[in-house]
DNA sequence: TTGACCTGTAAGCAATCGCTAACGTACAAT
DNA sequence: ATTGTACGTTAGCGATTGCTTACAGGTCAA
């Protein structure tokens, strides 16, 4: 297998609290664009949380091995590690069948609004 | 829109905070198969937590729009309303791309290690 | 009615969360 | 060497969580 390396730490958080702060969401959504260091990452929370508190919401993320570290002199660069997500995605897939069937329901009520003319 | 009616119960609570604990995605799975009462609920947990507590988890669930109740005599079913849910799944879908571009890494090395036989 | 059953809810408690403030460390710049 | 920068970590705090125990309301059976 290409990744069987555990990339030195194991996911020993749950992803499900970890995706729970809407802090922590808006970060790994901030880290989908591009790697960046905590300072850039603080930015956007400066008015109300303080860059300590990003650095333990940051923790979290990593102990959740949703986000991982790479030290550029002296600051720490920030990757999405998205591969864990996919425990989630899972999950959350087991349900889909019941959106198809309401997404089923809503096609045949739009069929008939249109021939009934609404 | 055919469910215009907001079904008496707004979603005021966080649907990412009701799914983060492991017994209430537990419990939703339960209601996947089908309705439900609380004493056939808590059955299963029986061993660990009290009926109260799953009493609790369900108001939360309840609060969050993914459950609604249905009282029958003495009891209170509780069925599944998956639709809060979407919330969740087209976050997660928004990084749908990494995993297809980990696909094809995969399915890269698969081909290219069929190729040189491993 | 009386009693058993099904449930919600409140009180109380330990544990955890999320934050700030303060500190220490490592690197960079001068 | 000294100062400034980038970051992690700790202590401490109030707020919240998750649970149990206890109680109260509503329903069924006798």
């Amino acid at each position: 297998m290409p990744s069987a390396r555990k990339t030195s730490q194991q996911a020993d958080a749950d992803v499900f609290t970890a995706i729970a702060h809407p802090v922590r969401r808006r970060i790994l959504e901030l880290l989908a664009d591009q790697e960046q260091n905590v300072m850039s990452l603080s930015q956007p929370f400066a008015a109300e949380i303080s860059r300590s508190a990003i650095s333990q919401h940051l923790k979290i993320l990593q102990d959740s091995g949703l986000v991982e570290v790479r030290k550029q002199g002296r600051e720490h660069l920030y990757r999405l590690e998205v591969e864990n997500l996919n425990e989630v995605y899972r999950w959350i897939q087991q349900y889909e069948r019941f959106w198809t069937l309401k997404l089923d329901a809503l096609g045949e009520y739009l069929e008939n609004a249109d021939k009934h003319g609404v």
